[in-house]
DNA sequence: GCGACTATCTATAAGCA
DNA sequence: TTGCTTATAGATAGTCG
């Protein structure tokens, strides 16, 4: 039969430049950053490897991936409640229980607030003499953690398989 | 010119799984890499988004990235690089093959540069100091870690029922 | 291990539901 | 925003040098 075809411009190329239209804008942020997270995914999966993403849009939001921070989100989950695992004042009161799942989470956090205070303007020298002192603590976190997360993680995404819809990643 | 033309297979199809071969899944792992921080490049071009990654590779070499934040900040500010900067193995790590310790390390850097960014003054003493006391993530992760694993473990199956109904199951 | 080269596979820009 | 669909741009697996 010859009913009206569609005619789609199909993907057609594009500069990377910012791009204008707020509205395009978002859209390709959305996709793209969807693209990245599994990107990112794969990339753990294929070639055994960790990694964290922290990603702000320009309007402020952010989001995070991280391949072994899954299980954060599977302990959010189940406990079901919003528990609030950011403290006002970092390093200072009493955290008993973390564990490797909750570091990454620690971690985002703080990208997140470094980010909310570099916004400000500052001094960037201070900085890097202040990273210089650290390994003050040598963490007695062991590889055995670890590989129990990986095969929790390995779980998951036998689980994602399993479900027929698309799950997000790490989203704050 | 009628000349023997070379026979490639072209790229084929796998899937995603651990990818066996050292290494095919060393290539992959650098190919990868480069493709997921193109493509974290173009995201913050197109869409003026801020992205950070952070990437552990199975050997335990690390590689970042970033775009307008974190440690490229510094580094653009100090040595006036491009704003897109990629290099290996950030930190003079001489330990090998400890993801885990090698992320804290990472996490380190930031807390230390988000302390001095905050700081302006005793509060950074403070926190440090409450910090070496507390050492939140420094708790027995070794047994209570994995005891929660195996809870977590456990509610898996659990999670498979909810999930079933939830399209969102990763959402934090 | 790093590039180069293809043949393919995959991600997506547009447009619309 | 979230999802489809189509046509095409872009990423990359398998091979060589």
């Amino acid at each position: 039969m010859v009913s009206k075809r569609k005619p789609s411009m199909g993907r057609q190329k594009i500069e990377i430049k910012r791009i204008e239209k707020e509205d395009a804008r978002q859209v390709t942020f959305s996709k793209r950053r969807a693209g990245l997270f599994k990107k990112a995914s794969e990339l753990c999966i294929l070639c055994g490897a960790e990694t964290a993403i922290i990603v702000f849009s320009p309007a402020g939001k952010s989001f995070s991936f991280g391949h072994q921070s899954v299980e954060t989100v599977v302990d959010r989950f189940l406990s079901g409640s919003p528990q609030n695992y950011v403290r006002p004042t970092p390093l200072n009161d009493s955290h008993r229980g973390a564990s490797v799942r909750d570091l990454n989470k620690q971690y985002t956090e703080v990208l997140n607030q470094l980010e909310a205070e570099k916004k400000r303007g500052v001094e960037l020298e201070k900085m890097r003499k202040a990273s210089r002192n650290q390994l003050w603590w040598e963490s007695p976190i062991n590889e055995l953690g670890l590989r129990e997360l990986e095969q929790l993680r390995a779980s998951m995404e036998e689980l994602k398989k399993n479900v027929a819809v698309t799950p997000r990643f790490s989203e704050l």
